[in-house]
Order: structure tokens, then sequence, then C-alpha cells
RNA sequence: GGCCCCAUGGUCAAGCGGUUAAGACAUCGCCCUUUCACGGCGGUAACUCGGGUUCGAUUCCCGAUGGGGUCACCA
């Protein structure tokens, strides 16, 4: 067979060589060390936090040494394309604080590795298959769907691994006449990969090969053995072989990518072997888990789980510091340790590595990520807070417009016990910080709780009498002292220990006194400091709501 | 089923042959306290199971078990 002339067969209008590829995009210049990375999401539109985790490791690699992080937009199933996607996916990514040097780019492509968008890139993955097939590397075949079906089904009836791959492999040996005929009847085909391996061979003479994975160490696999797909029908490649040749030309040196991808390790392992490339740093990153209905670990579904969609923590409002924060606990371990150590030092300055990523799946919990949130906006300043929950809003909860026209008033609000030597920790995610402040709106405010049953009976009385005394400028001393007198005067206790002690001598104590008073104004029993929330709704609201209880 | 990965409390995890087996979140109790939040103190809670190697294994090796992933002209 002569490979070379079926390589001109096949691709008659390819007019590059692999060489000239290679004079296009030389090395990168780039200091010693530094590493280049790159995102590759297919084009759905949906990222979720999976693809978010592993662009955080990507990011940081990528600039802490001094390197490139590249955005690659790999569109080769045209099923997968959805509109617009690619802007999504930029500015989902961008709201996140990860920012790309080169590639896709809303205004277009930026840098000299170009195109990064693989559907532009059909010339030269038929260029490089041309190479394969001129050295009888790949070969086209004609098995067509239903040939394949009944090539596994009797695979299966004969208890061997499917796939097509050594005698099973019909079109390996093909005569350079009979693939001409093929073609001029116009049959499709796709290109294979004629892969070495032999897996056919008892078990001990299998070959395997080891590559060191910069998160999981060493790994060692059976080399492959499957003809693989490289080009489709439509002469587009699979992903495993836009991997190696954009991978390879785009002088990638890192690549991070999920831990899915461990089993097909084979196959680009013998691609970037047939090619004559050298193959990038793997790292495998583990997978995002949850539990499942069955209490067992599962990897999180984009199907069944709405948390995993980057938009369920955009539309309950966390805020994305807090989101970059949490993913970064889970990312590297010893980054809550670091963090613990330099509460106030910018993200930037930890230094991220590989060997600290984690290699068992972990599972994403809330708890936590409620948790780092609290910190984190406690470090965000009112200001940059009112315009987040404001760009939230007005994303997500337009009919909340008018809370925001005051900034003074929200900004006040949203400042309460923030600098205090032991800070509130109220806030969480916007959704939730709406909902706890909405008592200082009057259109959102409302009664939703009983009055305290040790108090309930009393409550118009209590009222009365501290609507009676009620002074606004008494400052909060003051202010509590009449509290405690009222509660006194009807049979309560002035301190909660007192009533502990000797419950029978009292209806209660001042705390469901000042519960009542509570409810009053803020419409529920659980909020920060009375007298200070009465500072900055004003007397005249403070008063209406008190009178509107009698 | 084949292949691959993984295995320390409920969760995330330190540990890398000898430790009272860290820490964080969650949970529980106490303290602080007019509620809540914060904070402080304390508690419950873990090395999957067998074999080896070793004076000694959570740690190294093998096996089992369990969990996960993957077996496309999807990525």
């Amino acid at each position: 067979m002569n490979y070379q002339k079926l390589a001109d067969m096949l691709f008659p209008e390819v007019d590059k060589t692999p060489a000239d590829y290679e004079a296009m995009f030389p090395q990168r210049n780039l200091p010693e060390g530094a590493k280049v990375t790159r995102l590759g999401p297919s084009p759905t539109g949906f990222i979720h936090l999976g693809n978010l985790f592993g662009a955080f490791a990507d990011e940081r690699l990528a600039h802490q040494s001094g390197g490139v992080f590249f955005l690659r937009i790999e569109d080769t199933d045209d099923k997968r394309f959805v509109d617009g996607a690619v802007e999504i996916i930029i500015n989902s990514l961008r709201f996140f604080g990860i920012k790309f040097d080169e590639g896709a780019t809303i205004e277009g492509e930026v840098g000299d590795y170009g195109s990064y968008t693989q559907s532009r890139r059909k010339a030269i993955y038929q260029c490089f298959a041309k190479k394969l097939i001129s050295e009888g590397k790949a070969y086209p075949c004609f098995l067509t769907e239903d040939e394949i079906s009944e090539i596994r089904n009797q695979q299966e009836a004969a208890k061997q691994t499917p796939g097509i791959y050594g005698k099973w492999a019909l079109s390996r040996n093909l005569s350079f006449e009979e693939i001409e005929a093929k073609i001029s009847q116009g049959q499709p085909y796709v290109i294979r990969l004629k892969s070495d391996g032999d897996m056919s061979l008892p078990e001990d003479q299998i070959k395997r090969f080891e590559i060191e994975d910069a998160i999981r160490g060493t790994l060692s696999m059976p080399v492959n053995d499957q003809d693989t797909v490289i080009l489709k029908t439509n002469g587009t490649p699979t992903y495993h072989f836009a991997h190696v040749v954009d991978d390879h030309l785009m002088r990638t040196t890192h690549v991070v990518r999920g831990a899915e991808w461990l089993p097909s390790l084979p196959i680009h392992v013998e691609l970037f072997e047939k090619l004559g490339f050298e193959p990038p740093v793997y790292c495998h990153t583990a997978q995002l888990m949850k539990i499942g209905e069955d209490g067992n670990k599962r990897k999180l579904s984009k199907r069944k789980d709405p948390e995993l969609s980057l938009d369920y923590y955009r539309k309950l409002g966390y805020h994305p510091a807090a989101v970059r924060e949490y993913l970064l606990t889970i990312l590297n371990s010893n980054f809550e340790e670091w963090r613990i150590a330099n509460p106030d030092a910018d993200i930037e300055e930890f230094e991220f590595t590989t060997e600290k990523m984690s290699n068992s799946g972990a599972l994403f919990d809330l708890n936590k990520l409620n948790d780092v949130s609290k910190d984190v906006l406690l470090k965000i300043s009112v200001s940059d807070l009112f315009d987040f929950l404001k760009s939230w809003a007005a994303e997500f909860r337009p009919e909340l417009f008018h809370i925001f026209e005051d900034r003074k008033y929200l900004e006040t609000i949203l400042d309460i016990g923030r600098h205090e030597a032991k800070p509130r920790k109220d806030h969480i995610y916007a959704e939730q910080i709406v909902d706890n402040i909405s008592y200082f709106f009057d259109d959102m405010f409302r009664i939703q709780e009983d009055f305290p049953p040790e108090a309930k009976g009393d409550a118009v009385e209590i009222i009365s009498r501290y609507l009676e005394g009620y002074c606004h400028s008494d400052d909060q001393e003051t202010w509590f002292n009449k509290i405690r007198q009222i509660a006194v005067d009807m049979g309560y206790a002035a301190k909660p220990k007192d009533y502990k002690k000797h419950p029978e001598e009292y209806k209660g104590h001042v705390g469901h006194v000042s519960t009542v008073i509570r409810i009053a104004v803020m419409g529920r029993s659980q909020s920060p400091d009375v007298w200070e929330i009465q500072q900055i709704l004003g007397e005249e609201r403070t008063i209406e709501r008190l009178k509107n209880c009698l």
C-alpha cells in the first residue's frame, strides 16, 4: 500500500505541511517555568461549577507563573452549539473573576496561536490527519452504524471488549483500489487511528505506559488498542484529535481537566506519540460530587442538580468573591490554613499548587460556602456591597429597585454591626440579605411572628407604656433602662438570670418585654439591636409602627 | 462486565513508619447576652476489612470490599 498516494487522494485540498504549521506557531517566548493553560468549553452556553473549578486552577497556574491562559471554543459537535453561548461563557467566567489573556473574546480573537475556535481549524486537522495516513498510522473506515452495532453485538456475545480494534477493524486492510472504489461510490467514511495496541494478548503481555500527572503522581495504564475515530464523516475532528493537535500547536504546557478524561488518556498518549508531539503535563482534577438520593456520592449532574449551575449562585446572589474563596478552599487543601494566617491578603498572593489538589471527589458543601461567604462579605466595603446588591436586583429582582433609591439609607442598614471588635456576620447572599433587612422598608414590613407567650397578654400595655415614655433622642443606655423599668413595673424580671432562677416569681423577663417591642417595630423576634434600628428608621416611622399594634 | 481513579469523623481535610490522629464546616452543651448574629470554652464523632513487610503500621506492598468514573462519528 502506498500510503502517501492514499493520503493525497483523501486530502487533495490540503496545501500545507505539518512543518508549515510548526513554523506558524513557534514555541512561545515566555520566562522559564511559565505555564500555558487553557479552558476548552463546548459552546452549549452552560458552564457549571466544575468548569469554574477547573478554570480557577488554569488561571492560577498560568498567571502565577507569568504564563498565558487562553480560551478555546470546542465546537466540533454542531449539535451542541447554542447561539450566543460564547458570550455567555465569557461573561459568566468574568463575573467570577476569571480573565483570559488570549483566545476567543467577545470582540473576536486575540493572540497568535489561533484560530481559537475549533470549527475554524479544519484545514489544520486535515493536514495532520493526512500526515498520519501518509505514514500508515491512520486509515479511512467505511463501517456503517449498523455494521458497528453488529460488531458490538458479536463482541458482547463473546464477552470481548467492544469497539473497533484488531480483527474487528474491518477497514484496516482495504487496498487502495477498494478504498478508491468506495469513495467514488460516495460511501461515507471516517478516519481512524490505526492503533498499535493489542488487547487480545494475554494479560501479562499487554503493554503498559506510565505518565506523570501533576495531581495524581505516576499513572500506569494499558496502552490504547482502539482504532478511535479522529476525523468524523463531515471532516471535523473528535475531541481526542483536536485536543492533541490544538494543545501542541497552541503550545499548551498544562492541561487541567476533570478525572472523567482519565480513561481516554491512552488514546491521547498514542496520538501524541504517532504525531511526534511532546505531550503536555496533565492535571486531572477530582470531580465535584454530591450525595444522591440513595445516600451515595455521585458526580454532580447538570440535569439533576441545579446547584451545579453557576446561575444558581448568581440568582441567589452569592458574591463572586465568596464563590471564588470557597472554590479555592476545596481546590487546594492548604488554602484555608493560609487564609486563617493571612485574613486580609489578596487571593492572588496564595501560592496555588497542583500537588495540593485533592484527588478524591469533594462533596459540594453549601454550609461551608455560607460560612466562607459571611467572612468574605465582611471584608467588602458597604459601598461595594450596595453596588453588588443593586446589580443583582437589577437582574433578578427588578421589583426591588426602590430600596436602592436612597443609597445612604441602605448603606447604613447594611453596615449595622460591621465595625465592632466582633462584627456581626448577618450577610450571606443577596436573597437572604434582602429578606433580613426587609423591615426597613414599609412596603415589605409586616408582622410575621406572634408575641412571646410570656408577654402576649401584656403586649398592648407594654407597647403603650413604651410609647408613653418614648424619647427618640435617648441614648442606648437610657432607652434600655426605660424598658427595664417597664418590665419590672409589670412583674417581669429585670435580668433573664433572675427569671431562670425563680421562674415562679415572674411573668417572664426583660427579654420577653423587649421582644414584644421588637415584633411591633421589626415584625420579627430576631434582629440586631432595637435601639440602633429605631435610630435608622427614624422617630416617625417607629412610633407609627408601635401605634399600629395598639 | 473490561479498564481506570479513589478510600481518615456527617462534610472538607492535615498526616507522608513511632502523634494524646491536627484544623475548618456542621452538630450538641456551657458562657457572654434584652432576641438574633458574633465571640469564648468544652463535648460527640474517623484511619473500610483481611493478609503481609517491619521491633512497630493510618502511613509501604498485595488482596478483598465499597464508592466513583469511563467504555460514541459528545465533549
